[in-house]
DNA sequence: AACAATATATACCATGCAGTATATAGTTTT
DNA sequence: AAAACTATATACTGCATGGTATATATTGTT
């Protein structure tokens, strides 16, 4: 069994790391976080050692969330065209999946804390550098299977194709419009479609 | 002339935007804005109502720059193929372009603001509405002219193409690696050749 | 059940915050 | 140049901030 601090811990994490996501990291004070959670300071500082340590772990947390469901997507038995239709279908309903988390925790993230927190912001950009290598995986076996031909490098066209998919992102989450989503979507789909099948 | 107090007004907001843009409505202080401009806070309060009132001037400071810029760019003489490579072009250096004002407006403030200021949000989707509708009246004189057909409305299209920019920059903001816009840029002209050109 | 260890609550600190009242400096107008 | 007006600087509020020291519960161990 887990023993108390780290079932505690475990709970301020959770309730804590939509408040960061949505607020950002300046813009979240160590009240809001007693009020989210209930506790008090003395129970946050027992378990974290200051408000910077709280929220690289909300964002781990949330990250990692995110990089199960990835994996999961991509994990799927079939070809890898199958896949990457997963993933693209994933995304087709990303901001249902991110709202209990308070949006994309790379968006959100990655942006806030570009100027304000380096620690942060380079745990962003790991996290982009996996996703990235996750899909450049799956195009390289296909491309190995002789299943499909790229392009381009398979990481190239990962890159390619994450940021086609974190610019719907980014466009539905400033404008709260899913239709973009929808859109890229579809549109990335018949691109692989197109481009992909051998 | 001016008048002095229009003069300060406006050095105040240049000075003042890419602080704000930077670190963000919550993260700038009003000592900030004292040390940034050299002057104190009798100054600032004297030509501006409260921080949001600078806030927002600084937005609209650096979005009417950007706005700007692209209607020079969509401006250009020649066909509406000319005009979207024009602005294609542009974004291939979107990142020297917004670099002196702290980066990508949209981007930032659109996310920033996202949970935190319902004004600068607006706004923000105010500007993209208005960069979409831009592209959308070149790609609808284009097909006009019999010069291009595109698969979908011109509002349609504009949309696409500029999440794809978007997204560029979001994902080039965040892993600070201009290779990102590059790649995009060169991925969507050769699709717009393709696609486009009647 | 008693004790030891741990986890949480309370009360507090220095500092920074947005904003204001007022005094001083600077500019126009006459 | 004097008066009237405007713009900026200074000094100050009250409040919120992140963080800490310590007291009080709560838990685990014998």
């Amino acid at each position: 069994m887990s023993t108390k601090a780290e079932r505690t811990s475990a709970f301020i994490i959770e309730t804590v790391a939509p408040v960061f996501n949505k607020h950002g990291y300046v813009g979240t004070s160590m009240s809001d976080l007693t009020e989210a959670t209930g506790l008090t300071k003395g129970a946050l500082y027992g378990n974290f050692e200051n408000k910077e340590a709280l929220a690289l772990s909300a964002f781990e947390y949330n990250s990692s969330r995110l990089l199960e469901k990835i994996d999961e997507k991509l994990g799927v038995t079939g070809t890898a065209l199958d896949k990457i239709f997963e993933l693209t279908k994933f995304f087709r309903n990303y901001d249902i999946f991110t709202q209990e988390m308070g949006g994309c925790p790379i968006l959100n993230v990655g942006v806030d804390s570009q100027h304000n927190n380096h620690l942060l912001s380079a745990a962003t950009k790991e996290v982009i550098k996996i996703i990235e290598g996750k899909i450049a995986l799956v195009l390289e076996n296909g491309v190995r299977q002789g299943e499909l031909n790229l392009p381009v490098t398979p990481l190239q066209f990962a890159k390619q194709l994450y940021t086609m998919l974190q610019g719907a992102v980014a466009m539905s989450t400033m404008t709260q419009d899913r239709k973009y989503l929808m859109n890229t979507v579809a549109y990335l789909e018949q691109l692989v479609k197109k481009e992909l099948r051998n």
